[in-house]
DNA sequence: TGTACCGTTACGCTGCGTGAAGGTTG
DNA sequence: CCAACCTTCACGCAGCGTAACGGTAC
C-alpha cells in the first residue's frame, strides 16, 4: 500500500529536484496556496501527483520569465490562449519598461562619469591670469537678512531651476562676494548671490540672467573651503594684482570644484575664485 | 532662541519637501543611521542642518540611480573621485546585467508568442488523410512495469534533453501507442514511448532517434484527453480505414496541441493522433 | 544506530508606504 | 479649540533563503 503510493507520488524533495528548484520553494507555494500537494499523509509528508507536476511546470517556466506569483495564480485559475497571450504581453511591457529605466540610468551614469573625468582633473593649487570669453550667468540674489535656512531655500530653488534631465547635480553652483567686502577684512565672506553658468540650450528667466564679459580674469584654485582660505586668498589676490599692475573689475566669483560629493572633510574640498581684472593705465 | 533654531534648521517635513521625498524616508534613513538629524530637540523633533542637506543631496541622487543604500552608506564614509567612479562603474554593470536579463526575457516571450500563434490556431475537430515528409523523432521508451512515477521521471528526462535555450516548453512531447493495443479494446491506452520531433539543429543521442518515414498519414484532431476519447478514436479510425480501403502502417502517435497550459479542464484539451497508412492493394 | 530524508516555526532581506495612536505648535 | 505639524511603534510588500529544532524511513 505504502509502496504503491510512494511509487505514484512525488515527495516535495523529489518534485523540487525535477525542476531544479528548492524544496523550500514548494513549501512556500503550498503555504501561499499557489500549488498544494495532492494529499498529505499522516506523517505530514507532502505527496504530489502528475496534476501538480504539470501545474508546477507552468509555474516554474513563468517564474523564469520573472512573472509575478499573483499573475501566475490568476492565470492558473483561468487558462486560455487569450489570457496566456495577454499575460505575455503584460510581461513584455514590464520588461520593456525595466529596460528603458536602466538605459536611462546608463545614460546618466555616462554623463556623470564624463563630467567627473573632464571637470576635476585633480587640479593643483595655482594662481593664474587668463582670458575668458563672455559667459552667461544665472543669478539668484540673497540678502544679508536671509536666515541661513532661507539661503538654503534659495539655493534649492536655484539648483532646481538649472537642473536638467539628469538629476545628479552636474551643474555647479557658485556664489558671488562683493569686491569691497572681500578686501575689507570685515564680513569678507558675505555672499550676495548664487550663480551658475547657464546651460546654452535652456532659456531661463531673463531677469535672473547676467552676462559676464569677456576679458582678463584672475583665477585662484585652492584647497579647503572659501571661508577657511579667505584671508590668504585676499592676500594672494592683492599681491598678484600689485606685482602685475592690475586692478579689480568685478566682484569675486567662488566656484566649487570638488565638494561634499568627493570629500568628507572640508579640508579636502577644492574651489576656485575668479575675478575680472585689467591693467592699470 | 527657539526662533533662531527654527530659522537655521529644517524639520523632517521641510527637508523632505526640498527633495520631493517622503518624510517617512527621512525617518527611515535616521533609523538605519544613513542620515541622522544634526540634533533632536526635547520634544523629539528632528533638526537638520546644511551638512545633512548636502549628504541628502548625494543620497537622493544616488537613489534615483537605484544605487543600494548599503553602497551609498559605504561611499558617504569614504568619498573620493576614485570610489565615486568605482561606484558608478559597479552600478553600470548592474544595469547592463538587468538589461540583458530582460532582453533575454523579451526574446523568449517573442518565441513563445510566435509558437502559440502558429501552433494552435483553434483547430476544429477533424479527421484527415495527409502526406507527411520524413520526420526525425526523438524517442524515450517506457515499459509496462514502470510505475507512474517512473514514467514521469522518464518524461522529465526526455523533456530536459530536448529543451533548448528558452526554458518554456515550446517543444511538444507526445507518446506512442502500439497499434495492436489500440485496436484490441484492451489496454488501448498503454503507451510504450514518449516522442518529440528532433530540433534540426540539435544532435541527440543516436540510439534514441527514429525516422518517421514520408508517406500517407491518417490524422485525427480531437477535443479532450486521449484516454477520454480512445474508444471513439479507435472507431473513427477503423471506419475511416474501411471506407477508404486503407491499412495501418505504424503505431499510433498521440500529440498534444492544447494542454494544461491553456485549459484547466481536461475536456478542453486538444490533441491529435496520427498513424501511417497505405492503400490496400 | 546512522543518515538522509521529511516537517514546522520564525526571522532576514530591500526600501520604504501606510496606518494608528498620540504629543506639539501657533 | 482646531489645524497642521511632529513623534514612535508596527505591520505589509515579494519570494523565497536560511537556520533551528525535531520527527521519520531505510
Amino acid at each position: 500500500m505504502h509502496k504503491e503510493k510512494s511509487a505514484d507520488y512525488f515527495t516535495a524533495g523529489e518534485l523540487a529536484s525535477l525542476f531544479n528548484i528548492s524544496k523550500q520553494t514548494l513549501i512556500y507555494y503550498d503555504k501561499i496556496k499557489l500549488l498544494s500537494p495532492d494529499f498529505t499523509s499522516a506523517n505530514g509528508y507532502r505527496h504530489y501527483s502528475m496534476k501538480q507536476y504539470l501545474d508546477l511546470e507552468i509555474i516554474v517556466n513563468m517564474r523564469a520569465l520573472n512573472i509575478g506569483i499573483a499573475d501566475i495564480r490568476k492565470y492558473l485559475n483561468c487558462r486560455s490562449k487569450e489570457n496566456f497571450l495577454q499575460l505575455l504581453k503584460t510581461k513584455r511591457e514590464e520588461s520593456e519598461r525595466i529596460i528603458k529605466e536602466n538605459q536611462n540610468i546608463l545614460r546618466t551614469l555616462h554623463v556623470i562619469t564624463n563630467n567627473v573625468h573632464s571637470h576635476t582633473q585633480a587640479p593643483p593649487e595655482y594662481t593664474v591670469l587668463c582670458w575668458y570669453d563672455q559667459r552667461k550667468l544665472y543669478i539668484t540674489e540673497i540678502s544679508k537678512n536671509d536666515s541661513s535656512k532661507n539661503k538654503v531655500l534659495k539655493f534649492v530653488r536655484h539648483s532646481q531651476e538649472i537642473v536638467q534631465s539628469t538629476r545628479i547635480s552636474d551643474k555647479l553652483i557658485g556664489w558671488i562676494v562683493k569686491r569691497d567686502a572681500f578686501f575689507s577684512k570685515q564680513n569678507r565672506a558675505n555672499s550676495t548671490a548664487y550663480f551658475s553658468f547657464s546651460p546654452p540650450a535652456k532659456q531661463l528667466n531673463d531677469s535672473k540672467e547676467f552676462l559676464l564679459p569677456a576679458g582678463l580674469y584672475l583665477e585662484i584654485n585652492f584647497k579647503g573651503t572659501f571661508y577657511q582660505n579667505i584671508n590668504s586668498l585676499a592676500e594672494k589676490c592683492s599681491y598678484f594684482l600689485a606685482i602685475n599692475n592690475l586692478q579689480i573689475q568685478s566682484d569675486i566669483y567662488v566656484l566649487p570644484i570638488e565638494n561634499h560629493w568627493f570629500a568628507e572633510n572640508t579640508d579636502n574640498y577644492r574651489n576656485k575664485i575668479f575675478v575680472a581684472v585689467k591693467p592699470i593705465e
